[in-house]
DNA sequence: ATGAAAGCGCTAACAT
DNA sequence: ATGTTAGCGCTTTCAT
């Protein structure tokens, strides 16, 4: 049995302690570790910082919180992050929040929507400084919204600028005219019988792909045809199921919704011994990290996923704009390895 | 110009509003709230349900946090985002809290050692209930562990039980035996030059499961060379990157340290003709939600990955135990389809 | 059954 | 330059 001094009824250092053992009041301490300018001496400061140390002081972010407000959590809301697309986007961002010692509180909503009411309930407990909703969510989210703490930065990526987000701040491609581009290019190639694997209809982003490809793929005369029209979950074994029936339409082209789903089915072709994209062509959407590499027989469309990040960063530090402000994104199509397109042609690596 | 009643100095409830407008004192509400036992009438807690949903009122976290402590905000810590596994981990342990109304701080720290140490700091001042390492961090966790808030529950998952690591909980398969399994089948499928792209070194899980491999290698007879031994980072361009040089020393089978390495391999021999596995046999690890689709023609070892995530839900919500628990999971060897073995072995959908 | 009051860790008026 | 005090939103003794 040792001393029993230090009868503290926890561990963790507070502001009050160090007040103590400097012998100062705790405001001159937070005064000092908030660096206000002259409202302390220099040797106070030595003091301080001194027992700092000493006591492995960590500032309570939550005391702090409490009394003046949020600036240093924030939330993030994406469907699902095995989309290697949001695990990306989620990563850029966190990294960028975490240079600022913000912290990112990620969540996975899944597709119920109770978890996701359950969830967002949660958040808005959370005083969260600002959230961020990416791609979509199963229902719409007036109710999200209206929940939201007045203080809450709210961010949208890749929800349009319609409706209710022509109130928030929003950064995304334009993926009516990114659809349209990839139809272009692949009408070039001179693909004519066209499968169509797109993502459901309550995502923005997926609606206006499909109808961009739709307008870009009619445009170049009527010798095309719609030979498979499915909607899918954008997963890789959604696009892996899908392929079979697809592929069974005898198509020269198949549309997927993401590169998710070009991956599977990518891997239904190369398992079916079937060359791509010599036999079928197939495009995705994001080139995220995973297609960057697995996907290099694939068409798809870059988005600038690190850009966007960064912008939503840079918004979330700020106050909310008069007017909100809405960043659409440069897009790239991205070609097959040795696809052969004219000059002028977007290559690879670019 | 309306009425300008109203004028309070931010829009959010709080428990007080609720009190004022049904007259009555904030503790009552507050035992309503939390549903104590006979601390209010009936009439009374009608009345403050009404005004609750009338106005509203959304509890707020983090007042009550700082009140009596935390039993809701989570974190986690994980190298990347970006590799799957972790991605498939984090989204399942965040459904499993989410429906006990928990929420999870996922930070993906990233591997520059900066980075890390600014961010745990930062959780530290988070007040976290409970705390996930899992898998490899570029440093070794002194600081961390030290540095974390002392009712902060902590947990591991892959990590080991020997060090540190003995005093705390953890979850994860046997990777040494994982890895010895998976070079026992590989052997008895005849395979002879071995190529391998580890992970680093400062992985623990990294570290058994290739000490494993080759334990369960080198014991079924001296015919047999490693003909290509490196150490990558665990990602799929690294893995495409490094096949190149490791093909070119003519393995019959290439160790990858994970599936995304794997995936790269994978990919690599697809853009070159090599006929996987005929050919070349490649063995990854995890058999996260990526592989389980796109991996079809690799060997792997299934982590059970949902059930290590709901044993770490299950800790978090627990007390400390008096002794740390460690929970070896099973692990499973998973063929390529169409791969030939005797009776006995597993098969891919099991 | 209800209320008054203290306090969690911190900051910021407002003294001095 | 330093201290006193009040209060952020909530829970919890302790009275009544």
């Amino acid at each position: 049995m040792t001393t029993r001094a230090r009868e503290k009824k926890s561990d963790t250092v507070t502001i009050k302690e160090i007040a103590a053992r400097c012998q100062l009041s705790t405001s001159t301490v937070s005064h000092v570790l908030n660096g206000q300018s002259g409202r302390y001496s220099e040797d106070t400061a030595q003091r301080v910082w001194r027992a700092i140390r000493e006591l492995g002081y960590q500032p309570n972010h939550i005391g702090r919180m409490l009394r003046k407000g949020n600036d240093w959590l924030y939330g993030a809301l994406v469907p699902n992050l095995a989309n290697v697309f949001y695990a990306d986007f989620v990563h850029a961002l966190d990294i960028a929040l975490q240079s600022q010692d913000r912290l990112l509180l990620t969540v996975s909503v899944g597709d119920t929507l109770e978890l996701q009411q359950r969830t967002m309930k949660n958040m808005n407990g959370a005083m969260l400084a600002g959230l961020v909703l990416i791609g979509s969510t199963a229902q719409e989210l007036h109710q999200i919204v209206t929940l939201s703490h007045r203080n809450t930065r709210l961010v949208f990526v890749n929800r349009g600028t319609t409706g209710l987000y022509a109130n928030y701040c929003g950064v995304g491609i334009d993926n009516f005219g990114a659809g349209k581009d990839l139809a272009v290019v692949v009408r070039r190639g001179g693909r004519r019988r066209l499968a169509l694997l797109r993502g459901p209809d309550f995502s923005y982003a997926s609606r206006q792909r499909y109808e961009g490809f739709l307008a870009g793929w009619v445009d170049h005369g009527p010798d095309v045809a719609i030979v498979y029209d499915a909607t899918i979950r954008l997963t890789p074994d959604a696009g892996f199921a899908a392929a079979q029936e697809a592929v069974g339409q005898n198509p020269d082209v198949i549309y997927c919704g993401n590169d998710m789903v070009a991956l599977g089915v990518l891997e239904y072709c190369a398992t079916h011994g079937i060359r791509v994209p010599d036999q079928i062509l197939i495009t995705g959407f994001d080139y995220n990290s995973m297609t960057q590499v697995l996907g290099q027989r694939l068409m798809t469309v870059a988005q600038p996923i690190d850009a966007m990040a960064l912008t939503v960063a840079e918004w979330l530090s700020m106050p909310q704009p008069e007017q909100p402000v809405h960043r659409i994104m440069p897009h790239r199509v991205v070609l097959p390895r040795g696809w052969n397109e004219g000059p002028g042609a977007t290559t690879r690596e670019s």
